[in-house]
DNA sequence: CACTCTCTGTGCGTTCGCGCACAGAGAGTG
DNA sequence: CACTCTCTGTGCGCGAACGCACAGAGAGTG
Protein backbone atom coordinates (compact mmCIF):
# COMPACT_ATOMS: atom_id res chain seq x y z
CA UNK A 1 0.00 0.00 0.00
CA UNK A 2 3.35 2.26 0.58
CA UNK A 3 4.42 1.30 -2.39
CA UNK A 4 0.75 2.59 -4.11
CA UNK A 5 1.35 5.86 -2.52
CA UNK A 6 4.85 6.32 -3.76
CA UNK A 7 3.58 5.72 -7.03
CA UNK A 8 0.99 8.45 -6.87
CA UNK A 9 3.39 10.85 -5.32
CA UNK A 10 5.99 10.59 -7.94
CA UNK A 11 4.43 9.37 -11.14
CA UNK A 12 6.46 7.95 -13.89
CA UNK A 13 4.15 8.79 -16.70
CA UNK A 14 5.56 11.59 -18.64
CA UNK A 15 2.64 13.66 -18.99
CA UNK A 16 1.61 13.65 -14.93
CA UNK A 17 5.18 14.14 -14.02
CA UNK A 18 5.08 17.37 -15.66
CA UNK A 19 2.24 19.04 -14.69
CA UNK A 20 2.71 21.59 -11.91
CA UNK A 21 2.34 20.17 -8.53
CA UNK A 22 -1.04 22.28 -7.71
CA UNK A 23 -2.75 20.47 -11.21
CA UNK A 24 -1.19 17.09 -10.09
CA UNK A 25 -2.90 17.51 -6.95
CA UNK A 26 -6.59 18.12 -7.84
CA UNK A 27 -6.14 15.21 -10.42
CA UNK A 28 -4.56 12.80 -7.60
CA UNK A 29 -7.71 11.88 -5.62
CA UNK A 30 -9.37 10.66 -8.86
CA UNK A 31 -5.85 8.51 -9.84
CA UNK A 32 -6.57 5.01 -9.35
CA UNK A 33 -2.82 3.05 -10.29
CA UNK A 34 -3.69 -0.13 -11.93
CA UNK A 35 -1.79 -3.10 -13.48
CA UNK A 36 -1.94 -3.82 -17.18
CA UNK A 37 -1.62 -7.24 -18.49
CA UNK A 38 -0.63 -8.46 -21.84
CA UNK A 39 -3.69 -8.90 -23.79
CA UNK A 40 -6.16 -6.39 -21.55
CA UNK A 41 -7.96 -4.43 -23.66
CA UNK A 42 -8.61 -0.98 -22.02
CA UNK A 43 -11.30 0.64 -24.67
CA UNK A 44 -13.46 -1.49 -27.39
CA UNK A 45 -14.54 -0.07 -30.89
CA UNK A 46 -17.39 1.94 -30.58
CA UNK A 47 -17.49 2.15 -26.72
CA UNK A 48 -17.70 5.80 -25.08
CA UNK A 49 -14.41 6.10 -22.94
CA UNK A 50 -15.07 5.83 -19.21
CA UNK A 51 -11.36 6.27 -17.91
CA UNK A 52 -8.10 7.47 -19.88
CA UNK A 53 -4.95 5.89 -18.76
CA UNK A 54 -1.49 7.19 -18.77
CA UNK A 55 0.52 4.34 -18.53
CA UNK A 56 3.89 4.71 -16.20
CA UNK A 57 5.91 1.67 -17.61
CA UNK A 58 4.37 -0.98 -19.95
CA UNK A 59 2.94 -0.14 -23.92
CA UNK A 60 -0.52 0.17 -25.21
CA UNK A 61 -1.40 -0.43 -28.66
CA UNK A 62 -3.89 1.43 -30.76
CA UNK A 63 -5.25 -1.24 -32.72
CA UNK A 64 -8.45 -1.13 -35.57
CA UNK A 65 -9.85 -4.00 -37.26
CA UNK A 66 -11.07 -4.50 -40.72
CA UNK A 67 -14.47 -6.06 -41.18
CA UNK A 68 -12.20 -9.28 -42.03
CA UNK A 69 -11.08 -9.54 -38.85
CA UNK A 70 -7.36 -8.50 -39.53
CA UNK A 71 -5.52 -6.36 -36.75
CA UNK A 72 -3.52 -3.18 -37.58
CA UNK A 73 -1.67 -1.24 -35.66
CA UNK A 74 -2.24 2.82 -35.70
CA UNK A 75 -0.57 3.95 -32.68
CA UNK A 76 1.82 3.48 -29.51
CA UNK A 77 1.46 4.96 -26.17
CA UNK A 78 4.43 4.31 -23.53
CA UNK A 79 4.95 6.65 -20.53
CA UNK A 80 5.42 9.61 -22.79
CA UNK A 81 1.24 9.64 -23.34
CA UNK A 82 -1.67 8.48 -22.57
CA UNK A 83 -4.58 5.98 -24.03
CA UNK A 84 -8.25 8.08 -24.90
CA UNK A 85 -7.36 11.06 -26.51
CA UNK A 86 -10.39 11.12 -28.41
CA UNK A 87 -12.18 12.11 -25.17
CA UNK A 88 -10.43 15.51 -25.06
CA UNK A 89 -11.34 15.41 -29.38
CA UNK A 90 -15.15 15.99 -28.52
CA UNK A 91 -15.85 12.09 -26.89
CA UNK A 92 -17.08 10.42 -30.38
CA UNK A 93 -17.30 6.75 -29.90
CA UNK A 94 -13.93 5.23 -30.48
CA UNK A 95 -12.53 4.09 -33.75
CA UNK A 96 -9.66 2.26 -32.26
CA UNK A 97 -9.61 -0.30 -29.75
CA UNK A 98 -6.35 0.40 -27.11
CA UNK A 99 -5.17 -3.26 -26.79
CA UNK A 100 -2.02 -3.69 -23.68
CA UNK A 101 0.89 -5.33 -25.09
CA UNK A 102 3.68 -5.13 -22.86
CA UNK A 103 2.68 -5.34 -19.51
CA UNK A 104 3.29 -2.43 -17.00
CA UNK A 105 1.05 0.22 -14.89
CA UNK A 106 -0.90 3.05 -15.74
CA UNK A 107 -3.35 5.72 -13.58
CA UNK A 108 -6.65 5.23 -14.03
CA UNK A 109 -8.47 8.75 -14.30
CA UNK A 110 -12.35 8.97 -15.12
CA UNK A 111 -13.16 11.02 -18.68
CA UNK A 112 -14.72 13.52 -16.90
CA UNK A 113 -11.88 14.22 -14.21
CA UNK A 114 -9.90 14.66 -17.45
CA UNK A 115 -12.36 16.68 -19.35
CA UNK A 116 -12.93 19.18 -16.33
CA UNK A 117 -9.15 19.39 -15.55
CA UNK A 118 -8.68 20.23 -19.17
CA UNK A 119 -10.46 23.37 -19.31
CA UNK A 120 -8.60 24.53 -16.70
CA UNK A 121 -5.32 23.58 -16.34
CA UNK A 122 -3.18 25.26 -19.65
CA UNK A 123 -0.23 23.50 -18.71
CA UNK A 124 -2.07 19.89 -19.25
CA UNK A 125 -3.60 21.10 -22.28
CA UNK A 126 -0.13 22.12 -23.76
CA UNK A 127 1.09 18.60 -22.35
CA UNK A 128 -1.77 16.83 -23.46
CA UNK A 129 -1.62 18.05 -26.92
CA UNK A 130 1.71 17.36 -27.24
CA UNK A 131 1.65 14.37 -26.68
CA UNK A 132 -1.51 14.35 -28.97
CA UNK A 133 1.07 15.49 -31.97
CA UNK A 134 3.50 12.51 -31.53
CA UNK A 135 0.71 10.45 -31.53
CA UNK A 136 -0.84 11.99 -34.52
CA UNK A 137 2.49 11.73 -36.17
CA UNK A 138 3.10 7.93 -35.60
CA UNK A 139 -0.28 7.20 -37.11
CA UNK A 140 0.09 9.70 -40.16
CA UNK A 141 3.91 7.53 -40.75
CA UNK A 142 2.47 4.27 -40.65
CA UNK A 143 -0.21 4.86 -42.92
CA UNK A 144 2.64 5.73 -45.43
CA UNK A 145 4.72 3.20 -44.40
CA UNK A 146 2.01 0.78 -44.76
CA UNK A 147 1.70 1.32 -47.99
CA UNK A 148 5.22 1.38 -49.31
CA UNK A 149 7.71 -0.14 -47.47
CA UNK A 150 8.71 -3.81 -46.99
CA UNK A 151 7.59 -6.40 -44.19
CA UNK A 152 11.43 -6.37 -43.14
CA UNK A 153 11.50 -2.60 -42.56
CA UNK A 154 8.70 -2.51 -40.75
CA UNK A 155 9.41 -4.77 -38.60
CA UNK A 156 12.35 -3.41 -37.87
CA UNK A 157 11.00 0.29 -37.10
CA UNK A 158 8.34 -1.51 -35.64
CA UNK A 159 11.45 -2.83 -33.02
CA UNK A 160 12.49 -0.28 -32.48
CA UNK A 161 9.57 1.87 -31.54
CA UNK A 162 8.53 -0.53 -29.03
CA UNK A 163 12.35 -0.21 -27.69
CA UNK A 164 12.19 3.55 -27.10
CA UNK A 165 8.21 3.21 -25.75
CA UNK A 166 9.41 0.67 -22.84
CA UNK A 167 12.88 1.76 -22.55
CA UNK A 168 14.09 -1.78 -22.95
CA UNK A 169 15.82 -3.66 -25.74
CA UNK A 170 14.18 -6.53 -24.81
CA UNK A 171 10.77 -7.60 -24.22
CA UNK A 172 8.12 -10.10 -24.41
CA UNK A 173 6.01 -10.38 -27.93
CA UNK A 174 5.30 -13.65 -29.85
CA UNK A 175 5.21 -13.32 -33.83
CA UNK A 176 2.07 -14.01 -34.22
CA UNK A 177 1.35 -10.72 -31.87
CA UNK A 178 3.83 -8.78 -34.27
CA UNK A 179 1.58 -9.95 -36.97
CA UNK A 180 -1.36 -8.78 -35.62
CA UNK A 181 0.33 -5.14 -34.97
CA UNK A 182 1.83 -4.59 -38.60
CA UNK A 183 -1.55 -6.37 -40.02
CA UNK A 184 0.43 -9.14 -42.00
CA UNK A 185 0.70 -12.64 -42.00
CA UNK A 186 2.56 -14.47 -39.37
CA UNK A 187 4.81 -16.76 -41.03
CA UNK A 188 5.83 -13.36 -42.97
CA UNK A 189 7.03 -11.99 -39.86
CA UNK A 190 8.42 -15.28 -39.00
CA UNK A 191 10.97 -14.57 -42.38
CA UNK A 192 11.44 -11.42 -41.69
CA UNK A 193 12.35 -11.92 -38.10
CA UNK A 194 14.72 -14.91 -39.42
CA UNK A 195 16.13 -12.32 -41.73
CA UNK A 196 17.21 -9.57 -38.63
CA UNK A 197 18.81 -12.78 -36.49
CA UNK A 198 20.74 -13.45 -39.48
CA UNK A 199 22.50 -10.35 -39.62
CA UNK A 200 22.62 -10.70 -36.09
CA UNK A 201 20.34 -7.18 -35.43
CA UNK A 202 18.21 -9.04 -33.00
CA UNK A 203 17.94 -12.35 -31.01
CA UNK A 204 14.51 -14.43 -30.13
CA UNK A 205 13.06 -17.60 -28.85
CA UNK A 206 9.42 -18.56 -27.90
CA UNK A 207 8.27 -14.67 -27.05
CA UNK A 208 10.90 -13.00 -25.94
CA UNK A 209 12.28 -10.66 -28.28
CA UNK A 210 15.96 -9.19 -28.06
CA UNK A 211 18.10 -6.22 -30.09
CA UNK A 212 21.36 -6.61 -30.37
CA UNK A 213 22.65 -4.30 -32.83
CA UNK A 214 20.32 -1.18 -32.38
CA UNK A 215 22.18 0.91 -35.24
CA UNK A 216 22.07 -2.27 -37.70
CA UNK A 217 18.50 -2.53 -37.05
CA UNK A 218 17.96 1.55 -37.66
CA UNK A 219 19.86 1.09 -40.82
CA UNK A 220 17.57 -1.93 -42.08
CA UNK A 221 14.59 0.14 -41.09
CA UNK A 222 12.80 2.60 -43.26
CA UNK A 223 13.03 6.12 -42.67
CA UNK A 224 10.00 6.32 -40.74
CA UNK A 225 11.67 5.55 -37.48
CA UNK A 226 13.71 8.75 -37.50
CA UNK A 227 10.59 10.91 -38.30
CA UNK A 228 8.65 9.10 -35.35
CA UNK A 229 11.60 9.17 -33.31
CA UNK A 230 12.35 13.29 -33.96
CA UNK A 231 9.08 14.26 -33.02
CA UNK A 232 9.51 12.05 -29.62
CA UNK A 233 12.68 14.11 -29.23
CA UNK A 234 11.11 17.41 -29.81
CA UNK A 235 7.95 16.64 -27.83
CA UNK A 236 10.06 15.69 -24.18
CA UNK A 237 12.24 18.60 -25.20
CA UNK B 1 -14.15 44.70 -52.52
CA UNK B 2 -17.70 44.30 -51.40
CA UNK B 3 -17.74 40.53 -52.18
CA UNK B 4 -14.90 39.75 -49.97
CA UNK B 5 -16.99 41.44 -47.43
CA UNK B 6 -19.68 39.32 -47.60
CA UNK B 7 -17.75 35.88 -47.32
CA UNK B 8 -16.18 37.38 -44.53
CA UNK B 9 -19.34 38.24 -42.97
CA UNK B 10 -20.55 34.93 -43.82
CA UNK B 11 -17.85 32.50 -43.71
CA UNK B 12 -18.50 29.04 -45.27
CA UNK B 13 -16.09 26.90 -43.39
CA UNK B 14 -17.73 25.10 -40.41
CA UNK B 15 -15.38 25.99 -37.99
CA UNK B 16 -15.81 29.89 -38.32
CA UNK B 17 -19.34 29.50 -39.33
CA UNK B 18 -20.26 27.56 -36.09
CA UNK B 19 -18.36 30.43 -33.49
CA UNK B 20 -19.87 32.31 -31.55
CA UNK B 21 -20.18 35.96 -32.94
CA UNK B 22 -18.20 37.65 -30.14
CA UNK B 23 -15.71 34.91 -30.79
CA UNK B 24 -15.77 35.38 -34.64
CA UNK B 25 -15.39 39.12 -34.60
CA UNK B 26 -12.09 38.70 -32.61
CA UNK B 27 -10.60 36.80 -35.44
CA UNK B 28 -12.27 38.63 -38.60
CA UNK B 29 -9.75 41.28 -38.24
CA UNK B 30 -6.91 38.86 -38.85
CA UNK B 31 -8.93 36.75 -41.20
CA UNK B 32 -7.64 37.14 -45.20
CA UNK B 33 -9.29 35.83 -47.87
CA UNK B 34 -7.23 33.85 -50.27
CA UNK B 35 -7.73 32.41 -53.75
CA UNK B 36 -6.08 28.16 -53.64
CA UNK B 37 -4.94 26.97 -56.64
CA UNK B 38 -4.59 23.27 -58.03
CA UNK B 39 -1.38 22.11 -56.79
CA UNK B 40 -0.34 25.48 -54.11
CA UNK B 41 0.84 24.30 -51.28
CA UNK B 42 0.17 25.66 -48.40
CA UNK B 43 2.67 24.24 -45.58
CA UNK B 44 6.40 22.65 -46.18
CA UNK B 45 7.80 19.49 -44.83
CA UNK B 46 10.07 20.87 -42.24
CA UNK B 47 9.14 23.97 -41.77
CA UNK B 48 7.15 25.54 -38.88
CA UNK B 49 3.45 27.04 -39.47
CA UNK B 50 3.50 30.63 -39.79
CA UNK B 51 -0.92 30.85 -41.15
CA UNK B 52 -3.60 27.86 -40.58
CA UNK B 53 -6.11 27.85 -43.30
CA UNK B 54 -10.27 27.32 -42.89
CA UNK B 55 -11.43 26.54 -46.52
CA UNK B 56 -14.38 27.86 -47.35
CA UNK B 57 -14.17 25.65 -50.80
CA UNK B 58 -12.47 23.05 -52.32
CA UNK B 59 -10.25 20.40 -50.66
CA UNK B 60 -6.79 20.29 -48.92
CA UNK B 61 -4.54 17.24 -48.96
CA UNK B 62 -2.00 16.61 -46.55
CA UNK B 63 0.88 14.54 -47.83
CA UNK B 64 3.10 12.88 -46.58
CA UNK B 65 6.44 12.17 -48.93
CA UNK B 66 8.92 9.04 -48.74
CA UNK B 67 12.83 9.39 -49.15
CA UNK B 68 12.15 8.05 -52.36
CA UNK B 69 10.19 10.97 -53.33
CA UNK B 70 6.55 8.72 -53.32
CA UNK B 71 3.60 10.78 -51.94
CA UNK B 72 1.08 9.15 -49.79
CA UNK B 73 -1.86 11.26 -48.55
CA UNK B 74 -2.97 10.69 -44.93
CA UNK B 75 -5.78 13.14 -44.77
CA UNK B 76 -8.54 15.69 -46.41
CA UNK B 77 -9.80 18.87 -45.34
CA UNK B 78 -12.28 20.57 -46.47
CA UNK B 79 -14.88 23.19 -44.80
CA UNK B 80 -15.54 21.64 -42.10
CA UNK B 81 -12.03 22.09 -40.95
CA UNK B 82 -8.60 23.46 -40.78
CA UNK B 83 -4.75 23.12 -42.51
CA UNK B 84 -1.99 23.59 -39.82
CA UNK B 85 -3.43 21.51 -36.53
CA UNK B 86 -0.45 20.84 -35.98
CA UNK B 87 0.35 24.48 -34.80
CA UNK B 88 -2.06 24.07 -31.83
CA UNK B 89 -0.89 20.71 -30.91
CA UNK B 90 3.14 22.50 -29.37
CA UNK B 91 4.20 23.81 -32.75
CA UNK B 92 6.61 20.91 -33.58
CA UNK B 93 7.80 21.26 -37.90
CA UNK B 94 5.27 19.88 -39.74
CA UNK B 95 6.12 16.49 -40.76
CA UNK B 96 3.22 16.75 -43.92
CA UNK B 97 2.48 18.76 -46.35
CA UNK B 98 -0.60 20.72 -47.34
CA UNK B 99 -1.09 20.76 -51.02
CA UNK B 100 -4.36 22.13 -52.91
CA UNK B 101 -5.83 19.63 -55.02
CA UNK B 102 -9.26 21.31 -56.20
CA UNK B 103 -9.54 24.94 -56.13
CA UNK B 104 -11.45 27.46 -53.94
CA UNK B 105 -11.01 30.00 -51.16
CA UNK B 106 -9.95 29.87 -47.48
CA UNK B 107 -9.71 32.42 -44.95
CA UNK B 108 -5.93 32.51 -44.15
CA UNK B 109 -4.91 33.28 -40.34
CA UNK B 110 -1.71 34.13 -38.73
CA UNK B 111 -0.78 31.16 -36.31
CA UNK B 112 -0.28 33.50 -33.30
CA UNK B 113 -3.86 35.02 -33.73
CA UNK B 114 -5.15 31.40 -33.73
CA UNK B 115 -3.06 29.94 -30.61
CA UNK B 116 -4.34 33.19 -28.57
CA UNK B 117 -7.43 32.53 -29.11
CA UNK B 118 -7.30 28.98 -28.92
CA UNK B 119 -6.37 29.90 -25.17
CA UNK B 120 -9.50 31.95 -24.30
CA UNK B 121 -12.66 30.46 -26.60
CA UNK B 122 -14.01 27.52 -24.91
CA UNK B 123 -15.84 27.55 -28.12
CA UNK B 124 -12.94 27.21 -30.96
CA UNK B 125 -11.10 24.99 -29.19
CA UNK B 126 -14.03 22.25 -29.05
CA UNK B 127 -14.61 23.13 -32.62
CA UNK B 128 -10.93 22.99 -33.59
CA UNK B 129 -10.24 19.55 -31.41
CA UNK B 130 -13.59 17.96 -33.03
CA UNK B 131 -12.42 18.57 -36.61
CA UNK B 132 -8.51 17.25 -35.41
CA UNK B 133 -10.67 14.21 -34.46
CA UNK B 134 -12.07 14.18 -37.96
CA UNK B 135 -9.04 14.10 -39.40
CA UNK B 136 -7.01 11.73 -37.33
CA UNK B 137 -9.88 9.04 -37.88
CA UNK B 138 -9.28 9.83 -41.20
CA UNK B 139 -5.49 9.32 -40.92
CA UNK B 140 -6.24 5.93 -39.18
CA UNK B 141 -8.13 4.59 -41.08
CA UNK B 142 -6.13 5.07 -44.11
CA UNK B 143 -3.12 3.11 -42.17
CA UNK B 144 -5.30 0.31 -42.09
CA UNK B 145 -6.86 0.70 -45.59
CA UNK B 146 -3.28 1.32 -47.45
CA UNK B 147 -2.26 -1.84 -45.64
CA UNK B 148 -4.96 -4.25 -46.72
CA UNK B 149 -7.59 -2.87 -49.51
CA UNK B 150 -6.83 -2.88 -53.00
CA UNK B 151 -6.00 0.04 -55.25
CA UNK B 152 -10.05 -0.33 -56.52
CA UNK B 153 -11.32 -0.33 -52.97
CA UNK B 154 -8.98 2.43 -52.07
CA UNK B 155 -9.96 4.40 -55.29
CA UNK B 156 -13.81 4.50 -54.95
CA UNK B 157 -13.07 5.16 -51.41
CA UNK B 158 -11.24 8.38 -51.90
CA UNK B 159 -13.40 9.82 -54.81
CA UNK B 160 -16.20 9.18 -52.48
CA UNK B 161 -14.70 10.87 -49.61
CA UNK B 162 -13.62 13.81 -51.95
CA UNK B 163 -17.01 14.34 -53.01
CA UNK B 164 -18.36 14.73 -49.52
CA UNK B 165 -15.89 17.26 -49.21
CA UNK B 166 -16.00 19.19 -51.70
CA UNK B 167 -19.85 18.67 -51.87
CA UNK B 168 -20.26 17.77 -55.46
CA UNK B 169 -20.37 14.40 -57.73
CA UNK B 170 -17.75 16.44 -60.48
CA UNK B 171 -14.53 17.24 -60.21
CA UNK B 172 -11.21 17.82 -62.17
CA UNK B 173 -8.57 15.67 -61.10
CA UNK B 174 -6.19 13.69 -63.45
CA UNK B 175 -5.39 9.89 -62.83
CA UNK B 176 -1.66 11.15 -62.23
CA UNK B 177 -2.84 13.33 -59.39
CA UNK B 178 -4.57 10.56 -57.61
CA UNK B 179 -2.02 8.18 -57.86
CA UNK B 180 0.27 10.45 -55.87
CA UNK B 181 -2.50 10.45 -53.20
CA UNK B 182 -2.81 6.46 -53.37
CA UNK B 183 0.55 6.25 -53.21
CA UNK B 184 0.41 3.92 -56.32
CA UNK B 185 1.40 3.92 -60.18
CA UNK B 186 -0.21 6.17 -62.06
CA UNK B 187 -1.31 3.16 -64.66
CA UNK B 188 -2.75 1.00 -61.39
CA UNK B 189 -5.34 4.10 -60.64
CA UNK B 190 -5.41 3.82 -64.52
CA UNK B 191 -7.07 0.48 -64.55
CA UNK B 192 -8.85 1.08 -61.73
CA UNK B 193 -10.73 3.64 -63.14
CA UNK B 194 -11.36 1.48 -66.07
CA UNK B 195 -12.69 -0.80 -63.82
CA UNK B 196 -15.42 1.15 -61.66
CA UNK B 197 -16.31 3.44 -65.54
CA UNK B 198 -17.30 -0.56 -66.68
CA UNK B 199 -19.57 -0.60 -63.85
CA UNK B 200 -21.10 2.68 -65.07
CA UNK B 201 -19.86 3.60 -61.33
CA UNK B 202 -17.96 6.82 -63.09
CA UNK B 203 -17.24 8.67 -65.54
CA UNK B 204 -14.09 10.49 -66.66
CA UNK B 205 -11.88 12.24 -69.52
CA UNK B 206 -9.19 14.11 -69.34
CA UNK B 207 -8.87 15.26 -65.51
CA UNK B 208 -12.49 15.41 -64.74
CA UNK B 209 -14.13 12.51 -62.59
CA UNK B 210 -17.88 12.46 -62.07
CA UNK B 211 -19.61 10.03 -59.93
CA UNK B 212 -22.70 8.51 -61.76
CA UNK B 213 -23.80 5.74 -59.45
CA UNK B 214 -22.72 6.88 -55.50
CA UNK B 215 -24.50 4.04 -54.23
CA UNK B 216 -22.62 1.37 -56.16
CA UNK B 217 -19.41 3.20 -55.91
CA UNK B 218 -19.95 3.05 -51.65
CA UNK B 219 -20.67 -0.99 -52.29
CA UNK B 220 -17.41 -0.93 -54.48
CA UNK B 221 -15.46 0.67 -51.78
CA UNK B 222 -13.86 -0.50 -48.54
CA UNK B 223 -15.51 -0.06 -44.78
CA UNK B 224 -13.11 2.58 -44.64
CA UNK B 225 -15.68 4.43 -45.73
CA UNK B 226 -18.27 4.15 -43.66
CA UNK B 227 -15.81 4.60 -41.02
CA UNK B 228 -14.94 8.16 -42.22
CA UNK B 229 -18.39 9.27 -43.13
CA UNK B 230 -19.81 8.11 -39.91
CA UNK B 231 -16.93 10.18 -37.73
CA UNK B 232 -17.68 13.17 -40.03
CA UNK B 233 -21.75 13.01 -39.13
CA UNK B 234 -20.86 12.78 -35.54
CA UNK B 235 -18.46 15.57 -35.87
CA UNK B 236 -21.19 17.97 -37.83
CA UNK B 237 -24.07 17.00 -35.28
C1' DC C 1 9.09 -39.58 -18.94
C1' DA C 2 5.05 -39.03 -21.95
C1' DC C 3 1.88 -35.59 -23.33
C1' DT C 4 0.20 -31.27 -24.69
C1' DC C 5 0.27 -26.66 -26.04
C1' DT C 6 2.38 -22.82 -27.90
C1' DC C 7 5.64 -20.84 -30.77
C1' DT C 8 8.60 -20.95 -34.80
C1' DG C 9 10.23 -22.72 -39.45
C1' DT C 10 9.32 -23.86 -44.20
C1' DG C 11 7.33 -24.78 -48.57
C1' DC C 12 4.11 -23.99 -52.62
C1' DG C 13 0.88 -22.09 -55.77
C1' DT C 14 -1.46 -17.72 -56.54
C1' DT C 15 -2.52 -12.95 -56.69
C1' DC C 16 -1.69 -8.21 -56.70
C1' DG C 17 0.69 -4.43 -57.90
C1' DC C 18 5.14 -2.67 -59.38
C1' DG C 19 8.46 -0.82 -62.90
C1' DC C 20 8.82 0.17 -67.38
C1' DA C 21 7.70 1.15 -72.00
C1' DC C 22 5.03 2.55 -75.66
C1' DA C 23 0.69 3.60 -78.20
C1' DG C 24 -3.18 6.34 -78.88
C1' DA C 25 -6.51 9.95 -77.95
C1' DG C 26 -8.24 14.77 -76.57
C1' DA C 27 -7.27 19.67 -76.49
C1' DG C 28 -5.02 23.70 -77.40
C1' DT C 29 -1.66 26.70 -80.40
C1' DG C 30 0.63 28.82 -84.31
C1' DC D 1 -4.18 21.81 -90.66
C1' DA D 2 0.21 20.26 -88.54
C1' DC D 3 2.30 20.15 -84.16
C1' DT D 4 2.78 19.60 -79.36
C1' DC D 5 1.56 18.51 -74.83
C1' DT D 6 -1.02 16.21 -71.55
C1' DC D 7 -3.80 12.55 -70.24
C1' DT D 8 -5.31 7.80 -70.67
C1' DG D 9 -4.91 2.81 -72.24
C1' DT D 10 -2.39 -1.45 -72.43
C1' DG D 11 0.95 -5.02 -72.19
C1' DC D 12 4.67 -7.80 -70.01
C1' DG D 13 8.02 -9.65 -66.84
C1' DC D 14 8.98 -9.61 -62.06
C1' DG D 15 8.91 -9.74 -57.08
C1' DA D 16 6.72 -9.32 -52.58
C1' DA D 17 3.43 -11.01 -49.85
C1' DC D 18 -0.73 -13.81 -49.34
C1' DG D 19 -3.41 -18.05 -47.96
C1' DC D 20 -2.78 -22.38 -46.51
C1' DA D 21 -0.79 -26.41 -44.61
C1' DC D 22 2.24 -29.05 -42.06
C1' DA D 23 6.57 -30.09 -39.54
C1' DG D 24 9.49 -29.44 -35.72
C1' DA D 25 11.15 -27.40 -31.47
C1' DG D 26 10.66 -25.38 -26.46
C1' DA D 27 8.44 -25.34 -22.21
C1' DG D 28 5.37 -26.66 -18.90
C1' DT D 29 2.27 -30.46 -16.57
C1' DG D 30 0.64 -34.71 -14.62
Amino acid sequence: MSHFQDVLDDPQNHILASLPRSDYERLRPHLHLIDMHSGDSLHEIGALLEHVYFPNSGMISLVLTSNEGTNVEVGIVGREGMAGTASVLGGAPAISQSIVQIEGTAMQLPTSVLLEEFEHSKSLRRLLLGSLQALVTQTAQTALCNRLHSVEERLSRWLLVVSDRVGSDEFDLTQEFIAHMLGTRRSGVTVACGQLRSADLIEYSRGRIQIMDRQGLIDTSCECYAVIQKQFEYLLS
